[in-house]
DNA sequence: TAATATTACGTATTACGTAAAGATT
DNA sequence: AATCTTTACGTAATACGTAATATTA
């Protein structure tokens, strides 16, 4: 189970449907509905109920939301240290070393 | 960046090299090596640094360990709560419905 | 030479989008 | 009719494995 699935399993969840997850993922809808099958039939139970047109969190789904909430934010969090990691090679450092030099010309 | 690369990244990290991860993950060295790549170019910066034949962790690579590990273990996470919750209904539940009706039929 | 990592290249799998069909209000 | 989801199908992007090419112990 990726978390890129884990997204769009969230996304479905917070727009309330495969349509709207599929705007604000920029995808197509059955690119969505087809992620969300393929998710369903690996873990062998549904995750959303197709109830009276709408598209509403299973047991499965209601338990899996805030895992997948954690999985999600675990993983940008790793690209994130990384990428603030470059930042602070180039920047706050040169920042430190220009106010020891001048003692101006970075806010307090 | 996504659980599956990430579980990549980890794999080579803990077997020490690509040949290992690749025999892990039971993969082709050649598809560990161009997804690490990958992870690289996308970061715009090495996570392991390939000197004298040794693939070793870089800084941003032993940055990264820590917030991979977390994602990794949240995506199975994931997985395995709603696993759990399947076996969870086809357990215990189904086993107090006999005992209501039959009040025999099932081990106690 | 032995072991490792990387390129090159063709293939296979996967994922997508468009179009059509099914279902529900 | 209108909205939403799913299926069908062809295509495009991705990822793989084999083979060949470095690089180093």
């Amino acid at each position: 189970m990726d978390s890129d699935a884990l997204n769009t399993f969230l996304t479905v969840h917070r727009r309330g449907g495969i349509s709207n997850a599929a705007k604000a993922l920029h995808r197509s809808q059955p690119a969505i509905s087809r992620r969300i099958a393929l998710m369903e039939q690996e873990l062998g139970m549904p995750l959303f109920e197709r109830i009276a047109g709408r598209t509403m969190l299973s047991d499965a789904g209601r338990v899996m939301v805030p895992y997948a909430e954690r999985a999600v934010a675990a993983a940008q969090d790793a690209e994130n240290a990384v990428r603030a990691l470059a930042r602070s090679n180039s920047g706050p450092v040169a920042l430190a070393v220009v106010g020891t030099l001048a003692g101006a010309g970075c806010r307090p």
